[in-house]
RNA sequence: GGGCCCGUAGCUCAGCUAGGUAGAGCAUCUGGCUUUUAACCAGGUGGUCGAGGGUUCGAACCCCUCCGGGCCCGCCA
């Protein structure tokens, strides 16, 4: 049973599912495992017939914590404000909605459909008075718990709920004088005193004690999170006992998932560069990936996301999956139609007409859409012009190409008249295959047959046979399936290029 | 100091959440296809399920202890 169902085997009643990323700075593959685990839970519970509702709480109260390696020196005067007063890196608007914008282009691509809720609109509406009002008057019992439990020392003058200074807008340098609900009075470092109005945004709850009351000001009954939250002592643990003992709820249900590795890198962190933003994995991968890499992998599995030679296979690996949910193949994977209809991005799920591995050899072919078309056509694709969809995925295939591709799938054409450096067997074997290529049938299987018997004739090692026309054609020693891609070629073109580098230089 | 995850074939992992004859892919070997950017088809080899103990008619699976690897918490989020 996928990990998705299975979590739902025992499971009655409404739910409400929750997830939450902070936009403090690129939104990357790492978070996406937060939203789309949320995603496939949401998605399992309805299968499994239960009412459900699927929140994503956007952190946009969140101060910012330094000046990121991504920032200008400039934002030092604003860290410890929260991102949502900040100016954005581009210059429109805030800092959380530059960030925000492309996660929800991203979240839209990929058949994600969550309520956006930003916690600055939490509290700018007052949903978390009460929770408020509540942790103020059983404030020395909030903090004997984060004692007790995360074993850290809570200091004098703590407070459950954090103003915005009014004046220099940090929310980091404020200490709370008194309160009295709705107000709160507090001195900052930089001066000022002020009031803050606990029903509008004019300050946040600590993160430990703002998670559990956002469990119970949205009833939240089901939270996947990262397993740095669950460790003994960490949020979750705090949390739960917040919960259950300050606002008399139970907690959610967690889901503990592993990070994502970036291959060969670590972990994947905004803050430390190691990391591929969401939208940009689109620009380079079929939208589908990004859902198959999270549900064919159990959340206590740990990814390596390699976007190299590693994402090829992985795309292969995905439309296997595709035809095998459509019969056409096997798989070992006992989820794989699971996997498959989680992995879906809303369109209808069919077989791939044509290769990701095709498309990306078909494309270094023919730069020019005519040629390539035909050659799209050849190989299975249907339709007899290019469509929006196959004109996206060959974007994509050449922006994994430019980007990520390993040098050892990429090729050049050359051109009729180019140069090329060639032993006198190379031009022997080409010569030869000269004069029989108008005569043989021009498909992979006959051309691969007709090249083989000319190097077995003039007894060469196959490789060293073959690689007479990839260094002829593109320059390298080796090069794609030769049959296939000899046929893919334009056969007028292909004797005017052998022609010329065997022809006698003067 | 504490927690979580992982440990199953040479490699990557499924199977553990309902205990019931150990699985897949890759690699390897054999045969076929006259070797191609990690090609295809058919078949074979290959495992004290990290170790030990317990529960059970029966344990990869449940419980306990230990070992190895990874990550995290005890700042902030």
């Amino acid at each position: 049973m996928h990990w998705a169902d299975a979590y739902f085997r025992n499971v009655t009643g409404n739910q409400t599912i929750s997830t939450g990323i902070s936009p403090s700075g690129p939104i990357h593959v790492g978070n996406m495992r937060e939203i789309l685990t949320g995603d496939m839970l949401y998605k399992a519970s309805l299968r499994s017939g239960l009412k459900s509702r699927f929140i994503y709480l956007c952190d946009d109260m969140d101060p910012l914590r330094k000046v990121y390696p991504f920032l200008d020196a400039s934002y030092s005067s604003h860290v410890g404000k929260p991102l949502y007063r900040i100016p954005s890196p581009d210059g429109k608007g805030t800092y959380s909605e530059y960030f925000l914008a492309p996660f929800l282009d991203t979240l839209d691509a990929l058949n994600v459909s969550v309520e956006v809720i930003r916690t600055s609109n939490l509290y700018a509406t007052g949903k978390f008075q009460k929770a408020i009002e509540i942790l103020f008057e059983r404030k020395d019992q909030v903090a004997e718990i984060l004692e007790r439990i995360s074993g850290r020392k809570i200091e004098e003058g703590w407070s459950p709920y954090q103003p915005i200074c009014e004046k220099c807008g940090s929310i980091t340098t404020t200490s709370v004088k008194s309160f009295s609900s709705p107000y709160v009075e507090y001195t900052c470092k930089c001066g000022h005193s002020g009031k803050a109005d606990i029903r509008k945004d004019d300050g946040k709850m600590p993160w430990r004690i703002e998670w559990p009351a956002k469990w119970y000001a949205l009833s939240v009954t089901i939270e996947p999170f990262g397993k740095d939250h669950g460790a003994a002592g960490g949020s979750y643990d705090t949390g739960k006992a917040i919960a259950k003992e300050i606002f008399g709820i139970d907690p959610p249900a967690p889901l503990l998932y592993e990070r994502i590795f970036l291959k060969g890198m670590g972990v994947m962190h905004s803050s430390t560069g190691i990391s591929i933003a969401a939208n940009e994995v689109l620009k380079f991968a079929p939208p589908a990936i990004m859902r198959f890499i999270i549900a064919k992998n159990n959340p206590s599995r740990h990814i390596d996301f390699d976007p190299g030679i590693g994402l090829l296979n992985l795309v292969d690996e995905y439309e296997k999956y595709l035809s095998a949910y459509y019969g056409e193949d096997t798989v070992g994977d006992p989820d794989f139609r699971s996997v498959v209809e989680y992995s879906s991005t809303g369109k209808e799920v069919r077989p791939p007409e044509v290769s990701f591995r095709h498309i990306v050899n078909l494309v270094q072919i023919y730069p020019d859409d005519r040629n390539l078309l035909r050659a799209l056509q050849k190989g299975g694709y249907k339709s007899d012009n290019l469509d929006n969809d196959i004109k996206n995925e060959i974007q994509i295939v050449r922006n994994w190409l430019n980007k990520y591709a390993p040098e050892s799938v990429k090729f050049r054409m050359l051109g009729v008249n180019d140069p090329a450096t060639l032993t006198d067997s190379d031009k022997k074997i080409l010569q030869e295959f000269i004069s029989v290529m108008d005569i043989i049938g021009w498909n992979p299987e006959d051309i691969h047959n007709s090249v083989h018997e000319i190097i077995k004739r003039m007894n060469i090692p196959p490789a060293e046979g073959f690689a007479a026309f990839y260094r002829a054609l593109i320059g390298k020693d080796r090069g794609p399936r030769l049959g296939y891609f000899l046929s893919n070629l334009d056969r007028e073109f292909l004797k005017k290029r052998l022609l010329s580098v065997t022809a006698k230089r003067p």
